[in-house]
DNA sequence: GGCCGTTAA
DNA sequence: TAGTTTAACGGCC
């Protein structure tokens, strides 16, 4: 589902003039609170709020230390980590807007201008802007949706329709950048610096034909960010969303701007958790709070972490786009109504081992660690896994080994 | 090595 | 009535 936001109420946002925020989060806290889901939502909260508190604690006996030295290895990393600032490429974040409900949209004009969603009572994948302005929001359960806007159209997803688009701009995106990368059906990023050098266009030119031309032959708008790296151009194709794009200057001074009063949560890869920890420990809301506090969070986050914050801080990141990689895993999971009974697990397992195996051959892959994820009525989940003894792949083999590690766990409390 | 949690689309 | 699926990676024991 390729949307953003997902799962989180409403905050303050563009397009939710008519929006009663306080009735839509008190509908949304009561059906919260009355689901499994949410019961143990809040549980894992009560535990986060928990590690912060202990994190603010060590952090606040740090704050009456000396930490010269800290401050010295910290500026040390960063001269570092400034070797690999490179400014000298046009990277595009390209990003359909509201992708599989504009979709249908386009296809069926009675749902233009009235709340609509694509997904089922369950889960909704993408809502529309109409429907945004009622509260609902992509990756929210449909019957939430209902409960904020009654009259919202919740439309089955229709993937090979979305597939079919998906080949159309990426037909597009290769005339661009033949070693363009797709991260999703909606969503891809390309380096324009040599096409824009070859055909003497402005970066931001190519891209708004690039836009252009995925209107003209889908009839659907794309929003785009320009900037000299991966990180930055993902921020940047939200700032003018929808039907916009935004670039940002290739330029140190002027990216630090960018990022000074940047929510950190804006950053890929900064979750809702870790951000919920730098606010709640360092006092760290935006990415320059971040840079400010770098050698707290040097002292409190480990190296790996501490790296990714740095370079997130300074705006430094990726610019190299053709990263093939190979795949390391490969999973298929259903979730089913709760039940006690074995032989549904049974049922369960075997479905999911045909498809495994199907999408298996399908590669041409083995492998040799089997993982077994269950999940409980409470949304609990827990995980078995065990080495084999040697590569499988057939559904048979996938069927019998995962059942010995089903078994081992039954009765499941 | 085994498992959990976070993130993203 | 009803809260997904897939892949990757970090951290902890």
């Amino acid at each position: 589902c390729p949307e953003e936001n997902r799962n989180e109420l409403i905050t303050h946002k563009a397009g939710f003039d008519g929006v009663d925020q306080v009735k839509v989060n008190k509908i949304l806290k009561k059906l919260e609170e009355s689901s499994r889901f949410g019961q143990l939502k809040a549980k894992k909260d009560a535990e986060l709020q928990e590690k912060i508190e202990e994190q603010r604690r060590i952090f606040e006996r740090l704050q009456a230390q000396d930490l010269t030295f800290v401050k010295s290895r910290v500026e040390h990393c960063i001269n570092k980590v400034e070797e690999d600032r490179d400014l000298s490429k046009y990277i595009v974040c390209v990003d359909m807007d509201a992708y599989y409900a504009s979709v249908e949209e386009r296809d069926d004009p009675t749902l233009v201008d009235k709340p609509m969603g694509v997904g089922d009572s369950a889960m909704l994948c993408t809502a529309n802007y109409t429907a945004r302005k009622f509260g609902v929001r992509s990756g929210m359960p449909g019957y939430f949706a209902r409960a904020l806007c009654p009259h919202i159209k919740i439309v089955k997803p229709n993937f090979e329709k979305y597939t079919a688009v998906s080949q159309q701009i990426r037909t597009i995106f290769a005339r661009y950048d033949p070693n363009f990368s797709a991260m999703s059906l909606d969503e891809a990023f390309l380096d324009v610096t040599n096409y824009a050098q070859s055909h003497n266009q402005s970066p931001d030119d190519v891209v708004q034909q690039i836009r252009d031309e995925i209107r003209g032959e889908t009839k659907l708008t794309a929003s785009a960010g320009i900037a000299a790296n991966k990180l930055l151009a993902k921020v940047c194709a939200e700032v003018n969303k929808p039907n916009g794009q935004f670039r940002l200057d290739n330029n140190k001074d002027k990216i630090l701007d960018f990022l000074r009063d940047l929510p950190v949560r804006k950053i890929c890869g900064v979750g809702k958790v870790s951000a919920k920890i730098l606010n709640g420990v360092l006092d760290i809301h935006t990415c320059g709070d971040l840079l400010d506090k770098l050698v707290y969070v040097n002292m409190m986050f480990s190296e790996i972490s501490f790296n990714f914050y740095m370079r997130i801080s300074l705006g430094i990141g990726s610019s190299a786009i053709n990263t093939n990689h190979t795949r390391k895993s490969m999973s298929t999971s259903r979730t089913f109504t709760p039940t006690n009974k074995v032989s549904s697990f049974y049922k369960t397992l075997r479905y999911i081992a045909e498809e495994l195996a199907r999408r298996l051959d399908q590669e041409n892959m083995e492998g040799k660690t089997l993982s077994v994820v269950f999940k409980k009525q409470s949304f609990v989940q827990f995980t078995r896994q065990k080495i084999l003894t040697r590569y499988i792949s057939s559904r048979h083999d996938l069927y019998s080994y995962s059942r010995a590690i089903l078994d081992k766990e039954i009765p499941i409390s």
